[in-house]
DNA sequence: ATCCGCACGGATAAGTAGGACAGCCTACT
C-alpha cells in the first residue's frame, strides 16, 4: 500500500479547516489549517515519509496539533477528531458554502434550524419555501438559492486545468522512470488541449509490453486502483478522486491513437477517416498537414491554417517580450520592486509593468496616491539598475458606480494604466456594461485586467454585453487582458476571439505575485492561440519603442 | 493553530460596501 500523497494530505486539511470554520471555530485556528494545505501541496518531497519520521513540523506552517492529524492520517488512512467533527458537521455541508450568497453562518443555521444536510436538501426546502420562514432569510434569498445550487450542480465533476496539468505532468515523469526508455508516452484528451477545465486525465502509451505499462500505472504512488480494464483502455482512479483513462497501444499505432485520445471530437470529424502510425506528424503528413498543435484541434478553421502555412503566425511563447500586470509587497505581491524586476531581467523579459493594487482593495493593502507616488519613485531608480525598460503602472480599481480609485491627474503620472474590476460582478448586464464604457472611454485607461471576473468552477463571469464591449473597446484602443492565471484564464478563448475579431489589441499577463507566476504564461497563451491570436494583436510581443509609440499615441507622456 | 520574540503571551487576515433585514452576513485578492 503507497503512502498517501501530498495532495491527499493538503485535501484532508483543507477540508479539516472548512467543517472547522463551519462549527464555528475561530478565525485564526481555521486559517492554520489552509496554510498547512497550501505548504503541503507546495512541499517538494512526499510529505507522508516525513511524517513517518516524525519530522513533519519542519515544513513551515506546521506545528505540533497538524503534524499529529497528519501522522495519524498517514499512518491508518483517517483522522479520529476529523470523525467526530463530521458527527456534528455533515462533510456535505461543504457543498453548500460553495453557492454564492451563502456563508459559514446561513449554512450552520440551515442545518441547525431545518435539518439541512446537502444541496437535495437545500432544493427541496428552497422549492417549498421553508427557507423564507426563517429569521433573517426571505424569499429573494431563496430564489439566490436556487440559482446558486444550478451553479454548484454545472461543475462538480469538472477540475480546473491548473489542477490537473501539473499532476498530469508528474505522473508521465514518474512513468518515464520505471517504464523502458523505448515506451512512448504523452498526456492527452482535454488536458493536452489545455482545455479551461477537465473531466479526467488521459494518457496513451505505447508499449509491446502491455502487463508491465499496467503494473506501472498501479504501482504510481498517486494511483488508488484500476476500475476497469477493456483492451487497450484501461481506467485508474487516482486518490483524490480523479479518472485517469489509459490508452495502451503497439509503437506503432502509438501516434494515431494520440490523435484520436487527444480529439477533440469536431477536429477528428475534420481529419475523416485515419492511417495507423507510430508518430502524430506521420499521421497528419499522411493526410497532407503539418502537424497541428494539440491546443487548437477545436475543429474550427485549424486545418485552413494548417493547409495555407499559417500556423507558425499564431502567437507564441517565444514572442513574448515581457508583460504589463504583476504585484509586488508593495501591495499583495510576495518580492519587492528591485526584486520583481531583477526576476524578469533574468528571464529575460525586455520590459515589465508594476502594477499593484489600489486603495479600495484593502484585503491587498491597496495604494493610495501617495504611496503611488513613493512607489513610482522606487521603479524610476530601478530602470538604470537591470537594463529592462520598466513601467510604472497600477491595477486601479473600478468603484460599482463606475469610478476608478485615481483621478485624472494621478492617472496621467502613470506609464500605462490597467483597470479592474473586483467589486460588484453581479449588477445587472445593463448596468455593468454601462459601467465598463465608462472606463474604456476614459483615455487614462490603457488596459482591462481580466475582463469577465469569473474565477474558473467557482464563480460566474460578469454578466456583460460583450458584442458592445468588443466593439467599444476596438474603438478606444484599450487592450483587453488574457489573464494566464489559471484560476481565471480570462478572457476566455471564444471571448478573445470574438475580442479580435472585433478588431480589439489584446495582452496575455500572468498577474504575478511572485516570479513563479510567470511560470502560468502557458495557460493565458492557450487561450489566445485557440482564439487565433497573431503577433500583431497582442501588445506583449511588440518591441519596446513600439509600445512606447503606442502609448505616445494614446496621449501618455511616457519616460524612459 | 502556529510563529515569534522571549521563554509565555500576543499577533496573525482590512475594512468597506451591499443586500436583506432591523443588527448581520457575505464578497472582494
Amino acid at each position: 500500500m503507497p503512502d498517501v500523497s501530498n495532495s491527499e494530505i493538503a485535501s484532508l486539511l483543507e477540508r479539516y479547516g472548512q467543517l472547522l470554520e463551519i462549527g464555528g471555530e475561530s478565525s485564526f485556528r481555521t486559517r492554520a489549517y489552509t496554510r498547512a494545505a497550501d505548504a503541503i501541496r507546495h512541499y517538494p518531497g512526499p510529505v507522508a515519509a516525513l511524517a513517518r519520521q516524525g519530522t513533519v513540523q519542519t515544513i513551515e506552517g506546521i506545528g505540533v496539533g497538524i503534524a499529529g492529524v497528519i501522522e495519524e492520517f498517514v499512518r491508518t488512512g483517517s483522522v479520529d477528531d476529523l470523525k467526530n467533527l463530521q458527527k456534528r458537521v455533515p462533510i456535505s455541508l461543504l457543498d453548500l458554502v460553495e453557492i454564492p450568497g451563502l456563508g459559514a453562518k446561513s449554512v450552520i443555521r440551515l442545518f441547525a434550524e431545518l435539518g439541512i444536510v446537502d444541496l437535495a436538501g437545500l432544493e427541496s426546502a428552497a422549492n417549498s419555501g421553508r427557507i423564507r420562514e426563517l429569521a433573517g432569510f426571505s424569499i429573494k434569498t431563496e430564489q439566490k438559492i436556487l440559482v446558486g445550487i444550478e451553479s454548484v450542480r454545472r461543475r462538480s465533476g469538472r477540475y480546473r486545468l491548473g489542477a490537473v496539468l501539473p499532476l498530469g505532468r508528474r505522473l508521465i515523469e514518474e512513468l518515464r522512470a520505471i517504464l523502458p526508455p523505448i515506451t512512448e508516452m504523452s498526456l492527452a484528451g482535454s488536458v493536452r488541449r489545455m482545455d479551461e477545465t477537465v473531466a479526467d486525465l488521459d494518457i496513451v502509451i505505447g508499449t509491446a509490453d502491455r502487463a508491465v505499462a499496467i503494473n506501472a500505472l498501479s504501482d504510481l504512488p498517486t494511483v488508488s486502483g484500476m476500475e476497469s480494464d477493456e483492451g487497450e483502455h484501461v481506467r485508474f482512479r487516482l486518490h483524490d478522486g480523479l479518472g485517469l483513462d489509459a490508452i495502451i497501444v503497439s509503437p506503432e499505432r502509438f501516434g494515431v491513437e494520440m490523435i484520436r485520445a487527444t480529439g477533440n471530437a469536431a477536429h477528428l470529424a475534420l481529419l475523416g477517416s485515419l492511417p495507423d502510425a507510430p508518430s502524430e506528424e506521420a499521421v497528419y503528413t499522411s493526410l497532407g498537414l503539418p502537424l497541428i498543435p494539440p491546443e487548437i484541434r477545436l475543429g474550427r478553421n485549424e486545418i485552413e491554417l494548417a493547409r495555407s502555412d499559417r500556423l507558425g503566425s499564431l502567437i507564441s511563447a517565444s514572442a513574448m517580450r515581457g508583460e504589463f500586470h504583476c504585484h509586488t509587497v508593495w501591495s499583495d505581491g510576495a518580492l519587492s520592486v528591485l526584486e520583481t524586476v531583477q526576476a524578469a531581467a533574468e528571464r529575460g523579459f525586455q520590459f515589465l509593468g508594476i502594477s499593484d493594487h489600489t486603495r479600495s482593495l484593502g484585503v491587498a493593502n491597496g495604494l493610495d496616491a501617495e504611496r503611488l507616488q513613493a512607489q513610482r519613485a522606487e521603479i524610476i531608480k530601478t530602470r538604470t539598475q537591470c537594463g529592462i525598460r520598466v513601467f510604472a503602472s497600477a491595477e486601479v480599481e473600478v468603484a460599482r458606480n463606475g469610478t476608478l480609485d485615481f483621478d485624472d491627474d494621478v492617472l496621467a503620472e502613470l506609464d500605462i494604466v490597467i483597470a479592474s474590476t473586483h467589486v460588484g460582478l453581479r449588477q445587472p448586464k445593463e448596468e455593468l456594461t454601462t459601467r465598463l464604457f465608462g472606463v474604456l472611454e476614459n483615455r487614462h485607461v490603457d488596459i482591462i485586467a481580466h475582463p469577465s471576473g469569473r474565477l474558473i468552477e467557482q464563480r460566474e463571469p460578469g454578466d456583460f454585453d460583450w458584442e458592445r464591449v468588443f466593439a467599444t473597446a476596438a474603438r478606444t484602443g484599450t487592450a483587453l487582458e488574457i489573464n494566464a492565471d489559471p484560476a481565471r484564464m480570462d478572457l476566455s478563448a471564444d471571448h478573445a476571439r470574438q475580442a479580435i475579431a472585433a478588431g480589439c489589441l489584446l495582452t496575455i499577463n500572468c498577474d504575478a505575485h511572485h516570479p513563479a507566476g510567470w511560470d502560468q504564461l502557458e495557460y493565458g497563451l492557450a487561450n489566445a492561440r485557440k482564439a487565433g491570436a497573431t503577433t500583431d494583436q497582442v501588445l506583449n510581443t511588440w518591441p519596446v519603442e513600439r509600445i512606447e509609440a503606442w502609448l505616445h499615441e494614446r496621449g501618455r507622456s511616457v519616460r524612459s
